[in-house]
DNA sequence: CAAAAATTTGAAATCGCTTTGAATGATGCC
DNA sequence: GGCATCATTCAAAGCGATTTCAAATTTTTG
């Protein structure tokens, strides 16, 4: 069913009927009742390479994510977020799967090339990002999940990632802590290096030094956090609070002090960072995880909103939102215990 | 950079140039040399949607998924296998959020329609599926992740739930346990279906008679198994040994064992799915967590090379493959303790 | 060396839509 | 009634690729 046929079946040009559909002034009210009535009973839709083609738009917006690393967690909840602010604009997700740093580059100059979307949502950056400069330079549209230095504005929401940890800390330091552990994110990314910020901050404000010994970079797997945890908790004097990086690190770290003899909220206390999973609740762990939060499925919808601005018009500059993170305490953390 | 552009650039037709870069054998060798090596020189790719109207082709293959529900870590790791092998073939997938199954419906619809997608990959199925009666009428090739009872023929890949229950159940009913819990996906999926099948079957086989109270149906989250797994722990006598459907239901069933002053491994025993998450290690969990495994990514990677050969042309009635699930034994399970 | 065959190139049609510019008929105004 | 204005409609020209069919050139053959 094209146009044509639509056009044909009505006895309209084509010209009629598209106006008709999309909503024109110059068309017959009574007429436009008639074909949207057609159209919806023939189930007619628009072709959509040749609507593309025609208007000049994807009706997409792309997404490049490592296969090994990034189809995690993290990644599928804010897809879901994305995909429902697009959806109800008719905007479709496209998904790109790289092996390699090489391999992410090339896509960005394909989707540009190949025009096949308006936009791009760029995640994981780096303090110093190529990515953003090359899709500058392309002028593929784009928002940042996160922050990088660049010397050209671009439009970047993110999380308050060294106000959460230094007030994570900062809690921690109160309740007589120490030794407190920082399992944090590979360095080199922002949000690792500045949750990193907010640690020492908080430390150095209370005239506590800084052990090399208790900070750990690591991908966000229960795995890794469990081998450094463990590694951890042999030192003397042992640390008596986490800082975990994910909720899949804090379950690391869990078994690590449980294997240790230890139990988490009395001996070791622990605040993780949660990205609010649906499958994995803070709140119903045993016991209960003290968090800092901040919904990922949120700052999806949201960077899904801020696209749509982008292409409406709205200068890169204007875009810039900071979001603060919640700390909600729970019964991980408590008092340093008494020896 | 247009084809046209790139044809004039070279002094050659749109012709030559589009035929030379197709691979098409009526172009002279030095002039197809000439026009790759300046169409990369200058970066030149067609543009995507003028190659889809043209050819008809979309190169793309869809899936629907539900916001609230499916965007979970099943899905991010199944769409990376997805994305590794399509890939390869320059073949994008479209992801479309929904919220309800009108909302899905809809979707399909509007994909065969406007002819967006090539195919698609239909999951989740319940034993009598709708969707994939639908896809038929419309013509959209598809395959199905997991199986359904349709008329017609159609192309699935699906692994042997019921013998991995079976299998798993049998050797718990091995080791001296009489009271099993099975915590199961919701009633009316297929899969969910297919592992209670393996479930009575080895139990009629013992003659061990079933209870009801040991089993529950419900999503795939820790905080929900929790809770089923609390309520039957609190039974007398309690069940020893717990099947759970995946690893976040294993997580909650933990919980609740620990929270009951109970030791896993011990007094009571428990089998988990394992679909395979790089981040959540069954090898790496205290204790070591037996599993019934089978890497969702794999079938990901594989589902994508039975679209490929539908799309070239395979009949899908030749396309049914069910995968053998592994029993891995480790230390969460083990015989029956002694009163 | 001319004719036939093979190789190589190009002009124009096509895919299904949007949009420009022109045409038609109806209405308003003096 | 005649002319300008307005509301509708349509034919045709894009969008940027592929592909059909024809033409030009080179090679082969008798």
């Amino acid at each position: 069913m094209r146009l044509k046929d639509l056009a044909q079946h009505l006895g309209l040009s084509q010209t009629t009927v598209s106006r008709a559909l999309n909503g024109y002034p110059e068309v017959n009210e009574a007429t436009r009742l008639r074909v949207a009535e057609t159209a919806a009973r023939l189930g007619y839709r628009p072709n959509a390479s040749a609507l593309r083609l025609a208007t000049g738009r994807a009706g997409a917006i792309g997404m490049v994510l490592r296969a090994s690393t990034e189809f995690g967690p993290h990644a599928s909840e804010f897809l879901g977020g994305v995909g429902e602010r697009l959806a109800a604009e008719e905007i479709d997700i496209l998904v790109s799967t790289v092996e390699t740093y090489q391999d992410e580059i090339a896509a960005y100059r394909r989707f540009a090339a190949s025009q096949r979307v308006d936009a791009v949502i760029l995640q994981s950056p780096k303090l110093n990002d190529q990515r953003a400069e090359l899709l500058m330079d392309l002028g593929l549209p784009f928002v940042l999940h996160g922050r990088t230095n660049a010397a050209r504005p671009l439009a970047w929401l993110d999380i308050d990632n060294t106000g959460a940890i230094e007030r994570a800390t900062s809690h921690l330091l109160d309740l007589g802590h120490r030794r407190i552990a920082l399992l944090n994110g590979m360095k080199g990314q922002t949000f690792a290096e500045h949750r990193e910020l907010g640690y020492l901050a908080a430390l150095s404000a209370r005239g506590v030094s800084f052990d090399p010994a208790l900070m750990g970079n690591s991908t966000f797997t229960d795995e890794v956090a469990f081998r450094l945890a463990q590694a951890m908790l042999e030192l003397r004097p042992r640390p008596t609070a986490f800082l975990a990086g994910s909720m899949m690190t804090a379950l690391g770290v869990f078994r690590a002090i449980r294997q240790a003899g230890l139990t988490l909220g009395q001996e070791v206390s622990m605040i993780a960072h949660d990205d609010v999973f649906p499958y994995l609740n803070a709140d119903n762990m045993y016991p209960t995880m003290s968090t800092t939060r901040s919904s990922i499925r949120t700052a999806g919808v949201r960077i899904a909103e801020l696209i749509l601005q982008i292409l409406s018009g709205k200068p890169v500059e204007d875009i810039h939102e900071l979001w603060p993170v919640e700390l909600v305490l729970r019964q991980s953390s408590g008092p340093v215990m008494e020896k």
